[in-house]
DNA sequence: TCTGGGGTCCTAGGACCC
DNA sequence: TCTGGGGTCCTAGGACCC
């Protein structure tokens, strides 16, 4: 009989925002925004008169007044985020963090010794508020799916806990677009096809979105709407792309600032890859025009490197191939990244067998060992790739 | 919601190899 | 005159997430 597994979804609310009010007593209790430009974070109090990340810093003082602009502050972000990933992992043996705030714990089996799930995450929201006096919302359930959604639903400063046996019932109102993984074009193909909930997803069969959405994304809605989410909760995986960019005010067609800009961006990224002991092999440059398209030219090195002068070697190269384009369009972002980082390959393959039974939980050299090439190759053509659709289905060979 | 910066993963086609 | 089967690596673009 498979194990029936508690993952607890623990995300910081509005943790920039959240940050801020603890250092600054004069903030506690205000609409706070971070970062004047665009809007980075916003406390909740701000969000009530609609302000929104990623909103334009304009739009939301029009909306919010009296609103109390700060800017970003990455100290004090990353030694809150210490604290927080150390209160986690106090509270849990495996801990996936997804962002500086946000991470998956999976308690399971800790019952006798820590409590129900639901007690495990009402200690960790209490000793958050108290030891670290920050605001968390956790949801708790057997999937990272659903414990995901959960915690979306019970936000701000909540609770919830989808009980075994009631994912489905949690899952089938929901509106597509609510599913982590399910964004706007998803969204619109179902949408198309008179499917606006997750339940609408589940009459459908498998063949049918694969068909609307493609392998992995139809699979993937497909293992939602019937609740078939056997992903683990898995602690460190490592960075595989380092990059950085910048937004470049208006429209540039001059070579000289594009390669100014080129220089100093390759240097960031260098920089921090020397300081993370990070190699890397590919090199990416990152364009986007006065439309709004984008465009992206990459070059694979013979050897992992963080040498500025080799990758801004590599980088000139892919922005002088591109300069007719930008001649043409305009460039109005240039963003440069290294990934096939050393140390990230040999990567984990997740195929959950059919049925009752644990997951095959793999590298690709061990498929290849255990299976042959083909069962890779099988694999990947089925869309049982990385993270968007690691079910293996009723049906499949 | 007219748009910042940093990421992950999927798709599809081509070059190349045995 | 027509052209197998299996496999790897790379590039470019999309979708999605925080």
């Amino acid at each position: 009989v498979p194990k029936v597994r508690s993952i607890l979804h623990a995300d910081v609310d509005a943790f920039y925002a959240s940050v801020h009010q603890r250092n600054d007593p004069a903030l506690r209790g205000k609409p706070v925004i971070v970062g004047g430009g665009v809007v980075m974070a916003a406390s909740y109090e701000a969000r009530a008169y609609g302000v929104r990340g990623a909103m334009g810093g304009r739009q939301a003082r029009r909306l919010c007044p009296h609103a109390i602009v700060v800017d970003p502050d990455w100290p004090a972000y990353v030694e809150a985020s210490k604290q927080v990933f150390e209160l986690f992992r106090e509270s849990a043996p495996t801990v996936e963090g997804i962002s500086m705030e946000e991470a998956f714990l999976d308690v399971t089996g800790l019952e006798r010794i820590r409590g129900s799930p639901r007690e495990i995450a009402q200690r960790l929201r209490r000793e958050m508020r108290e030891r670290v006096r920050l605001p968390v919302t956790v949801g708790v359930a057997s999937s990272k799916l659903v414990a995901k959604i959960a915690s979306g639903a019970a936000k701000p400063d909540g609770l919830k806990v989808v009980e075994p046996g009631a994912e489905l019932a949690f899952l089938h109102p929901l509106p597509v677009e609510k599913v982590w993984g399910v964004g706007p074009a998803t969204t619109a193909k179902l949408n198309e096809h008179g499917i606006a909930t997750v339940g609408q997803a589940a009459e459908r069969t498998k063949a049918e979105l694969f068909e609307m959405l493609g392998p992995a994304a139809g699979r993937f809605v497909h293992g939602v709407a019937q609740n078939l989410d056997t992903r683990r909760v898995r602690s460190g995986r490592r960075r595989r792309s380092v990059g950085a960019q910048s937004a470049l005010g208006r429209s540039t067609r001059e070579p000289e600032r594009l390669d100014t800009v080129l220089t100093a961006l390759v240097d960031k990224v260098t920089r921090r890859m020397r300081s993370g002991a990070r190699t890397g092999r590919t090199v990416h440059l990152r364009l986007r025009f006065a439309d709004f398209s984008r465009a992206t030219r990459a070059h694979t090195l013979p050897h992992a490197t963080a040498d500025t002068a080799i990758i801004l070697g590599a980088a000139r190269t892919l922005l002088g191939s591109a300069l007719p384009v930008i001649e043409e369009e305009g460039c109005t972002l240039v963003g440069v990244a290294v990934s096939n980082i050393e140390g990230t390959g040999g990567e984990q393959l997740v195929l959950p067998v059919d049925g009752p039974g644990p997951a095959l939980d793999v590298t690709l050299d061990e498929v290849r060992e255990r299976f042959g090439t083909k069962a890779i190759t099988r694999a990947a053509l089925l869309g049982h790739s990385r993270d968007m659709a690691p079910w293996l289905l009723p049906g499949d060979e």
